[in-house]
DNA sequence: CAGTATCCTCACAGATACTG
DNA sequence: CAGTATCTGTGAGGATACTG
């Protein structure tokens, strides 16, 4: 069940063309932030927590993560059912990577200084 | 002539959200990648470099990043016209932001084993 | 050489409804 | 609570042809 990568053009079999490939896509950001910033988070926890996100996608998102090994899974065995969700250590690894693109980013948006 | 904002959702008025923005999409950091190596380049010089690009997709991706204060563009008054390209200071700046992903990436790869 | 102008496709995303 | 199952649509990306 492999994805599609939509960077696999060129300056490919780069481990840049795969990390941009593992974290691409509209909601998997979000997602990492928000296990960033909370820790541990329950499914319905995120889904609030990240604006107006459909359960598809919030589901979809998940298990992406979950195979490239940026965040756990563990599901405990009750009724009614609970899920929790965080970052692995490569989840958490990403982020100083991800902190210099915004911090880059900030200079940007200084720089063009647009309004938003 | 705003560029669509393919990121922002939540974690938005980040200033990540605003570093993907710029460098979002196929073929920017094909290009980016091919300006940090080369230096200075020619518009055919980039299509030859950059595997299939077409013009439409270049020509595209050159005005945005040079819109967004990425990549300069030169042109040279001659017959037959002369265009170079090459990165400004602050798409040079990007280059270690990248490499961080780019060495996540690396990680992963490892990690995930995956074949290519 | 360095681009434009059209037209088109299809993957990603979403709405909605349902379920163990 | 934590998801699946369908169906639909939209726009980024691309093929092709033409031009100053």
């Amino acid at each position: 069940m492999e994805e599609k990568n939509t960077y696999n053009n060129n300056y490919d079999n780069s481990p840049l063309a795969y990390a941009l490939n593992l974290i691409g896509g509209k909601w998997k950001l979000p997602v990492i932030w928000a296990l960033s910033k909370n820790g541990t988070m329950r499914y319905n926890e995120l889904k609030r927590n990240i604006n107006v996100i459909t359960n598809m996608m919030l589901t979809q998102v998940l298990r992406e993560l979950e195979n490239d090994g940026i965040i756990n899974r563990k599901q405990y065995m009750e009724i009614p059912p609970r899920v929790e969700y965080s970052l692995t250590e490569n989840g958490k690894e990403l982020i100083p990577a991800l902190k210099a693109l915004a911090h880059w980013g900030s200079n940007m948006k200084k720089f063009n200084g647009e309004g938003m």
